[in-house]
DNA sequence: TATATCCCTGTACCCAAGTACGGAGTCAAG
DNA sequence: CTTGACTCCGTACTTGGGTACAGGGATATA
């Protein structure tokens, strides 16, 4: 019988499952209008459309990635301001910004690398992990 | 005169310039539990001895390693056994979580990276930086 | 000795990113 | 047509890592 299928959308919990979030977590983003709220047809509960879970999704993985949820509604401005040149500028200070990251992160990776290597081959008395976090140098 | 020097340690606001934290930071350790707080000569000003100091300052230093004061608290801890072993689990769990977090964010570098480039290169209509964005496949 | 600058304690507040909950309304299956 | 699961909306609470006072002591320096 064809019942009206999901060009209508899906409901709240179906776009949490869906993304792996919680329902709550979707409200909380329409609260700070990170994610539009999708429309009810009168009287009825509101259908998420399958742009509202495509974005939700995105924010989840930005997120993973270690944006912050004010950062992310920065990059869907981008999708607003048909700009190409804003754009490119928004994505080229993100880049930077990742690009840092990385770099913080690698420094990290590098001492905590060393540690537990020096840790592997050392003896269990004067443990290079202690010696080294006392001591004061990354 | 000689008058009673540093073995009696420094006060709280020494201690906080010393590792360039805020005073409100150490009374916030202590609060909760992160370091222990020193004895005052009766009726006297706290003096913070060199190991609050140290501890302090490997507190710092964890931390811009990605540890939570909690995982801190935990390495803390293993300091009264120094129990290297344990130790070492620590720090190689954080490198595993350091390293996953770099290569997460070099993807997105590399995805950011070729938007940028593409958008240089192309024309101002059909901006790739709108088009990639948009079906949202990171 | 007075005055400025610390310290001490307690409590309140901040931000990000949610979670929880109460009291309604809606919907689908039996 | 009732029951149970969902949804809606508003408000309050949580957690981590702090900051900011207020109203008192302590101390160093002129």
């Amino acid at each position: 019988m064809l019942k009206e299928f999901s060009a209508t959308g899906v409901t709240i919990g179906q776009a949490a499952k869906a993304v792996d979030v919680n329902v709550e977590t979707i409200r909380y983003y329409h609260r700070i209008g990170l994610l539009p709220l999708p429309p009810r047809a009168r009287g009825s509960i509101r259908r998420y459309p399958v742009d509202s879970v495509k974005r939700l999704s995105f924010i989840r993985r930005a997120q993973q990635l270690g944006f912050s949820l004010e950062e992310i509604a920065d990059l869907l401005q981008l999708e607003k301001t048909r700009s190409c040149g804003s754009a490119r500028k928004i994505a080229e200070a993100k880049l930077a910004d990742v690009t840092r990251k990385i770099a913080d992160l690698s420094g990290i990776q590098n001492y905590l690398a060393t540690l537990v290597r020096r840790c592997e081959a050392g003896k269990t008395a004067d443990c290079p992990i202690f010696e080294a976090l006392l001591p004061l140098s990354i």
